[in-house]
DNA sequence: TATGAGATCAACT
DNA sequence: GTTGATCTCATAC
Protein backbone atom coordinates (compact mmCIF):
# COMPACT_ATOMS: atom_id res chain seq x y z
CA UNK A 1 0.00 0.00 0.00
CA UNK A 2 1.63 3.58 -0.94
CA UNK A 3 1.84 5.69 1.90
CA UNK A 4 0.04 9.36 1.64
CA UNK A 5 2.05 12.58 2.44
CA UNK A 6 1.18 14.28 5.60
CA UNK A 7 1.26 17.86 6.23
CA UNK A 8 4.42 17.94 8.30
CA UNK A 9 6.10 16.36 5.33
CA UNK A 10 5.54 19.57 3.36
CA UNK A 11 6.29 21.72 6.62
CA UNK A 12 9.75 21.54 6.57
CA UNK A 13 13.10 23.41 4.58
CA UNK A 14 12.32 23.78 0.95
CA UNK A 15 15.56 22.44 0.68
CA UNK A 16 14.82 19.33 2.55
CA UNK A 17 11.27 18.55 0.61
CA UNK A 18 12.10 19.00 -3.01
CA UNK A 19 14.35 16.39 -3.60
CA UNK A 20 12.24 14.13 -1.58
CA UNK A 21 9.42 14.46 -3.72
CA UNK A 22 11.44 12.98 -6.64
CA UNK A 23 9.49 9.41 -6.89
CA UNK A 24 6.35 10.16 -4.95
CA UNK A 25 3.12 9.97 -6.85
CA UNK A 26 0.80 12.76 -7.35
CA UNK A 27 -2.31 12.22 -8.79
CA UNK A 28 -5.41 14.62 -9.47
CA UNK A 29 -8.70 12.94 -9.83
CA UNK A 30 -7.04 9.93 -10.34
CA UNK A 31 -5.00 10.96 -13.21
CA UNK A 32 -1.24 11.61 -12.93
CA UNK A 33 2.26 9.46 -12.13
CA UNK A 34 5.86 9.29 -10.42
CA UNK A 35 7.30 12.65 -9.59
CA UNK A 36 10.63 12.86 -11.77
CA UNK A 37 11.57 16.48 -11.67
CA UNK A 38 11.16 19.74 -9.09
CA UNK A 39 12.33 22.92 -8.79
CA UNK A 40 12.44 24.95 -5.03
CA UNK A 41 11.49 28.38 -4.61
CA UNK A 42 12.78 30.38 -1.72
CA UNK A 43 11.26 33.79 -0.23
CA UNK A 44 15.43 35.06 -0.01
CA UNK A 45 15.59 33.98 -3.66
CA UNK A 46 15.33 36.55 -6.21
CA UNK A 47 13.95 34.48 -8.58
CA UNK A 48 10.84 33.36 -6.43
CA UNK A 49 7.00 34.62 -6.35
CA UNK A 50 7.41 35.32 -2.88
CA UNK A 51 10.21 37.44 -3.01
CA UNK A 52 8.88 41.01 -2.99
CA UNK A 53 6.56 40.29 -0.49
CA UNK A 54 2.84 38.61 -0.18
CA UNK A 55 -0.07 39.80 -3.16
CA UNK A 56 -2.79 38.83 -3.95
CA UNK A 57 -1.41 35.94 -7.01
CA UNK A 58 1.36 34.35 -3.82
CA UNK A 59 -0.84 34.73 -1.29
CA UNK A 60 -1.23 31.11 -0.77
CA UNK A 61 2.73 30.90 -0.54
CA UNK A 62 2.23 32.69 2.52
CA UNK A 63 -0.40 30.32 4.37
CA UNK A 64 0.47 26.78 6.19
CA UNK A 65 2.97 23.94 4.29
CA UNK A 66 0.96 21.55 1.69
CA UNK A 67 -1.33 23.56 0.10
CA UNK A 68 -1.26 23.74 -4.09
CA UNK A 69 -0.27 27.33 -5.62
CA UNK A 70 -1.71 27.15 -8.87
CA UNK A 71 -0.53 30.66 -10.66
CA UNK A 72 -0.58 31.86 -14.79
CA UNK A 73 2.48 31.05 -16.42
CA UNK A 74 2.62 33.47 -19.76
CA UNK A 75 -1.11 34.18 -19.89
CA UNK A 76 -1.56 30.60 -21.09
CA UNK A 77 -0.27 27.88 -19.01
CA UNK A 78 -0.73 26.64 -15.50
CA UNK A 79 1.93 25.84 -12.99
CA UNK A 80 1.80 24.07 -9.92
CA UNK A 81 3.52 24.36 -6.77
CA UNK A 82 3.29 22.94 -2.98
CA UNK A 83 3.95 25.30 -0.39
CA UNK A 84 6.24 24.50 2.66
CA UNK A 85 7.92 25.97 5.36
CA UNK A 86 4.73 27.63 6.60
CA UNK A 87 6.46 29.57 9.88
CA UNK A 88 9.51 32.01 9.01
CA UNK A 89 9.37 32.09 5.13
CA UNK A 90 7.43 31.43 2.23
CA UNK A 91 8.37 28.95 -0.11
CA UNK A 92 7.29 25.94 -2.22
CA UNK A 93 8.64 23.75 -4.81
CA UNK A 94 7.27 23.68 -8.22
CA UNK A 95 6.37 20.11 -9.38
CA UNK A 96 7.94 20.56 -13.35
CA UNK A 97 6.89 16.95 -14.83
CA UNK A 98 5.83 13.50 -14.04
CA UNK A 99 5.52 9.91 -15.25
CA UNK A 100 2.49 9.29 -16.34
CA UNK A 101 1.13 6.44 -14.92
CA UNK A 102 -2.64 6.17 -14.06
CA UNK A 103 -4.70 7.66 -16.92
CA UNK A 104 -3.02 7.96 -19.84
CA UNK A 105 -6.11 8.10 -22.48
CA UNK A 106 -7.57 10.76 -20.29
CA UNK A 107 -4.46 12.55 -20.38
CA UNK A 108 -3.57 11.75 -23.92
CA UNK A 109 -6.96 13.98 -24.63
CA UNK A 110 -6.36 16.58 -23.01
CA UNK A 111 -3.32 17.32 -24.46
CA UNK A 112 -3.77 16.29 -27.83
CA UNK A 113 -0.30 14.31 -27.95
CA UNK A 114 -0.09 10.51 -28.45
CA UNK A 115 3.98 10.27 -27.27
CA UNK A 116 3.88 9.49 -23.49
CA UNK A 117 6.97 11.61 -22.79
CA UNK A 118 5.12 14.63 -23.70
CA UNK A 119 2.24 14.17 -21.69
CA UNK A 120 3.87 15.58 -18.64
CA UNK A 121 7.59 17.04 -19.11
CA UNK A 122 7.05 20.10 -17.92
CA UNK A 123 4.88 22.08 -15.79
CA UNK A 124 2.40 23.75 -18.39
CA UNK A 125 1.78 20.12 -19.94
CA UNK A 126 1.34 18.01 -16.66
CA UNK A 127 -1.31 21.12 -15.49
CA UNK A 128 -2.90 20.34 -18.77
CA UNK A 129 -2.56 16.79 -18.40
CA UNK A 130 -4.41 16.13 -14.79
CA UNK A 131 -6.71 19.43 -15.70
CA UNK A 132 -5.23 21.64 -13.21
CA UNK A 133 -6.54 25.47 -12.97
CA UNK A 134 -6.80 28.42 -11.05
CA UNK A 135 -9.56 26.62 -8.97
CA UNK A 136 -7.12 24.26 -7.79
CA UNK A 137 -5.24 26.80 -5.99
CA UNK A 138 -5.41 27.53 -2.26
CA UNK A 139 -6.63 23.01 -1.97
CA UNK A 140 -4.62 20.99 -0.18
CA UNK A 141 -1.81 18.51 -1.63
CA UNK A 142 -2.71 15.71 -0.24
CA UNK A 143 -6.81 15.70 -0.15
CA UNK A 144 -9.05 14.94 -2.74
CA UNK A 145 -9.33 15.93 -5.80
CA UNK A 146 -5.28 15.66 -4.82
CA UNK A 147 -3.34 12.57 -3.95
CA UNK A 148 -0.01 12.21 -3.20
CA UNK A 149 1.96 9.44 -1.71
CA UNK A 150 5.77 8.19 -0.87
CA UNK A 151 8.38 6.70 -3.15
CA UNK A 152 8.22 3.13 -3.02
CA UNK A 153 11.97 3.09 -3.43
CA UNK A 154 14.05 6.02 -3.28
CA UNK A 155 15.52 7.01 -6.63
CA UNK A 156 18.44 8.39 -7.46
CA UNK A 157 18.36 12.16 -7.64
CA UNK A 158 20.10 14.43 -9.71
CA UNK A 159 20.70 18.53 -8.92
CA UNK A 160 21.13 21.16 -11.60
CA UNK A 161 20.34 24.82 -12.25
CA UNK A 162 16.45 25.86 -12.96
CA UNK A 163 14.86 26.08 -16.07
CA UNK A 164 13.32 29.44 -17.80
CA UNK A 165 14.76 32.04 -14.60
CA UNK A 166 16.42 35.54 -15.49
CA UNK A 167 17.20 35.80 -11.83
CA UNK A 168 19.12 33.90 -9.68
CA UNK A 169 20.03 31.44 -12.58
CA UNK A 170 22.96 29.63 -11.42
CA UNK A 171 20.87 28.34 -7.96
CA UNK A 172 21.79 24.56 -7.99
CA UNK A 173 17.57 24.06 -7.25
CA UNK A 174 16.46 21.90 -9.53
CA UNK A 175 16.31 18.24 -8.86
CA UNK A 176 15.42 15.05 -10.91
CA UNK A 177 15.06 11.36 -10.96
CA UNK A 178 18.40 10.34 -12.71
CA UNK A 179 18.06 8.82 -15.71
CA UNK A 180 14.39 9.70 -16.29
CA UNK A 181 13.20 9.66 -20.02
CA UNK A 182 9.93 12.00 -18.57
CA UNK A 183 12.25 15.10 -17.92
CA UNK A 184 11.58 18.89 -19.47
CA UNK A 185 14.76 19.13 -20.08
CA UNK A 186 18.40 16.82 -19.67
CA UNK A 187 20.26 17.82 -16.72
CA UNK A 188 23.97 19.24 -17.32
CA UNK A 189 26.77 17.79 -15.09
CA UNK A 190 26.61 21.24 -12.78
CA UNK A 191 30.25 21.44 -12.51
CA UNK A 192 30.64 21.34 -16.44
CA UNK A 193 27.80 24.69 -16.38
CA UNK A 194 30.03 27.29 -15.12
CA UNK A 195 33.11 26.42 -17.63
CA UNK A 196 33.41 28.62 -20.03
C1' DT B 1 19.86 20.47 -33.47
C1' DA B 2 19.06 25.28 -32.85
C1' DT B 3 16.91 29.58 -32.81
C1' DG B 4 12.68 32.63 -33.21
C1' DA B 5 7.80 34.09 -33.16
C1' DG B 6 3.26 33.94 -31.42
C1' DA B 7 -0.22 32.99 -28.04
C1' DT B 8 -2.21 35.89 -23.96
C1' DC B 9 -2.66 37.73 -18.99
C1' DA B 10 -1.49 39.43 -14.41
C1' DA B 11 2.07 41.68 -11.83
C1' DC B 12 4.93 45.28 -11.83
C1' DT B 13 7.43 49.81 -13.43
C1' DG C 1 4.10 49.44 -21.59
C1' DT C 2 7.19 45.45 -20.36
C1' DT C 3 8.13 41.00 -18.54
C1' DG C 4 7.71 36.22 -17.34
C1' DA C 5 9.05 29.54 -12.81
C1' DT C 6 5.96 28.02 -20.95
C1' DC C 7 4.81 25.47 -25.08
C1' DT C 8 4.25 24.77 -29.99
C1' DC C 9 5.18 25.35 -34.58
C1' DA C 10 8.01 27.19 -38.29
C1' DT C 11 12.24 28.04 -40.50
C1' DA C 12 17.32 27.66 -40.83
C1' DC C 13 21.72 25.21 -40.57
Amino acid sequence: MPRPLSRAFFDRSVHAVAPELIGATLLCNGVGGVIVEVESYHQSDAAAHSYGGKTERNAVMFGPAGYAYVYRSYGIHWCLNVVCEHEGSASAVLIRALQPTSGLATMRRRRGVKDERLLCSGPGRLCQALAITRHHNALPINRPPFAIYAPVVKPAVIVGVRIGLTKAVDLPWRYGFAGSPFLSKPFKPLLAQKTV
